[in-house]
DNA sequence: CTCTCGTTTGAACGATCGTTCAGATCACTT
DNA sequence: AAGTGATCTGAACGATCGTTCAAACGAGAG
């Protein structure tokens, strides 16, 4: 059973939903969930959907998660924490200058974005089935993410490397357009994984007026 | 009652579900979906719940419309209509050079995405509810406006005027960036309409690497 | 083997879903 | 006034929804 609040020490909110991988069953529930909730939506799909396609039976959601909301909660605030996670790695191994930062956090946003497609789709569109607490939540950190880009093009714009007049204006059409690689991107299409991002990075330096 | 195959001389495909305006009716049910569909998705929203919104009972909906189903691809394809007459009416009044036929489209783009905001949302979100015939007329109508930007790009390069080495994953990546301004934009934020359509207007430029 | 406890099953519950339809109501012609 | 066809209502239908729970299962400890 996932800890909704997972006790901290002091008074701090619940950062996230905690998930013990050794419950294989429950894993395979959210694997199942990303993949039927990411075609028909959360309320699109039902329990039993999500049983049959996990190979169980629908009462045990029940037992692994407090109900399909939980369910829903904890896969998109676990999809969202390694997001940020590989953005921010991404920026840690990247080094001083400013375009190759920026083409590092393109790369792993865009490379997270056609890797895990179908729980990218789910989280840009099902952010409203969530309650109120759990989108609180969803949301503070999809804005850490979006506040990454901001730095990072605010910095380039300060050290003169940048010359977008409106740095968080070009970080919100760079982060928009990166993120939409989950919209429209099929496996097998013209273009490889590699080679797209390899062109968000340069659209993205192009819309910050990054002088090569 | 609406024609879900409206018939034509010849045997063309069907190109639009036609809704009379002197349907009053049918027209508050149209918004009132809109309302409630944009916040709670599709399946997210009951035949009572629209009817509810609209000040009438749940059955009149079946008078008006056949089913819940063809409600919304009406929404979706009137809404994809506009969308498109928009944007080529923008074109036309566009000079032309490719800068000012860019600014134009990506003005009307914004501007529909920010004024039709709910309308824009559940395009966005709830094409995956609609049946196979209702989803190859909308998607269709889709491709019509991104092929009016991959044009006005790729016109743009051809006569020097744009450097994007890449004309239709710049138009693309622009495209994107525009349409998610209906997922972040609330009245009454910093940026009036009218401030965000120009800053749009300046990136898009950037992207296509305009040189000013 | 027996006991235990976490895991799993599938039937069952009340609520709500999309849809239907018989009848009421309305605007307008004859 | 009487009739007519379009519009509208609200109860009702079977299906399916999220959730519960008693019972069965399975692996490890004594």
């Amino acid at each position: 059973m996932v800890n909704a609040e997972k006790p901290r020490p002091g008074s701090l909110p619940p950062t996230t939903l905690t998930l013990p991988d050794d419950e294989p069953t429950a894993v395979a529930l959210i694997a199942a969930a990303v993949e039927v909730m990411s075609v028909h939506g959360y309320h699109g799909t039902s329990v039993r959907d999500i049983a049959a396609a996990a190979g169980t039976s629908p009462g045990i959601l029940y037992h692994h998660f407090g109900s399909k909301q939980v369910l829903l909660a904890t896969l998109l605030d676990r999809g969202l924490d390694a997001l940020v996670a590989a953005t921010e790695l991404a920026l840690d191994l990247a080094g001083d200058d400013p375009a190759d930062r920026l083409r590092a956090i393109v790369a792993a946003h865009v490379r997270m974005h056609l890797e895990a497609q179908r729980e990218s789709l789910l989280g840009n569109s099902e952010l409203r089935a969530l309650e109120p607490g759990a989108l609180r939540v969803v949301v503070a950190k999809r804005d850490v993410q979006q506040r990454i880009f901001d730095r990072v093009v605010r910095d380039g714009v300060r050290r003169g490397v940048f010359a977008a007049p409106h740095a968080e204006d070009a970080a919100r059409f760079v982060t928009a357009a990166c993120t939409a690689v989950a919209a429209w991107y099929r496996p097998g299409g013209p273009l490889s994984p590699d080679e797209i991002i390899q062109r968000h990075q340069e659209i993205s330096l192009d819309a910050v007026r990054y002088h090569r």
